[in-house]
DNA sequence: AGGCTTCGGTTCAATAGTTGAACTGACTAG
DNA sequence: CTAGTCAGTTCAACTATTGAACCGAAGCCT
């Protein structure tokens, strides 16, 4: 019995928790974005174990947000990078930080992120139709293509045929 | 010694990681915001175990994501919403399966949002400064004032006061 | 009144994952 | 030829997850 996969899921926010949901991956990819991006960097920044570092960057490349790359030969010598695929989470990160800076950081960011334009602002999360912020109350929902009624979508298809419930 | 707690790191991120960075929360919240409020319906829909389920229930309830609501009296009955907090992190939860859709969706989205505006488009992540959309490239960092040098932050203290290595 | 059903959990034993310390192996520098 | 660096692996103790069974309060049916 191994921990409940997401991965067969007909919803894309579980097939996204299956590749950076565990415990430490988005601390580990918050790291390699800030340029930590060597096996003992990693474990010395995150104190996490070894093992278990290894088996996180293991699935990472897996799931195809990393890539080990060989930074020098003689001794052979690896790194991990993002991919585009990992460079594609870094704003979902952010916007995650950021929730963070609103909501559990009272004494203020413990790190601030610039924009090439020089502004310090928190990202938004807008509509790419109108522009608009998004705010969870303008929102409906339909099924889709690969919508299916299966664990972790038992009634969800439902509620979305009958229109929605909220 | 239990699973490593975040809470303590200087970070942002693992703070919001330390809420909803378990592996279902992040699914209960999304079956909470389209409309599943109730516990037998949440068990019904993710097939999640049953004590699992109580238990992030009261961690979520815990950390004012959501909050525990009577819906009737005799028999008294309880459902869950999300608070203010919850609903800011819908947004969030919105890019991250807009990067499922994008990355891990081969056949489609299972599920399409639409904003009040009648687009079904992705939500994009901005620079609230300039309104571009952010690109991992495009981010600089400097410590806030909240920043220290403990687990989690051991050598990204280091790395940020040294003006960055990305 | 007695029995069945609904809802929202709790309990439990088996299995799987996490932790931290110690160890390994390839290689280089001195 | 000894010490050091880096990137892991191994291991035993401990925790967490799983899924099935059970529980209790209350309403409904006859």
């Amino acid at each position: 019995m191994r921990q409940t996969s997401f991965a067969d899921m007909h919803c894309s926010l579980a097939r996204s928790l299956e590749v950076i949901g565990d415990w430490w991956s988005p601390l580990i990819l918050r790291d390699i974005h800030l340029g930590l991006r060597r096996f003992g960097e990693l474990v010395e920044d995150l104190g996490i174990p070894r093992a278990l570092l290894a088996a996180r960057l293991d699935a990472l490349v897996g799931g195809a947000v990393i890539e080990k790359v060989e930074y020098q030969q003689r001794p052979s010598r690896h790194e991990y990078r993002l991919t585009e695929a990992g460079r594609d989470l870094v704003p979902v990160l952010l916007a995650l930080t950021a929730w963070g800076d609103r909501w559990r950081s009272p004494d203020g960011a413990p790190i601030v992120a610039h924009h090439r334009c020089g502004a310090t602002t928190p990202p938004a999360i807008v509509c790419a139709g109108c522009g608009e912020p998004i705010v969870a109350g303008d929102l409906d929902y339909s099924a889709g293509p690969g919508a299916a009624t299966a664990r972790g979508t038992q009634l969800i298809a439902g509620v979305l045929a009958g229109g929605g419930r909220r």
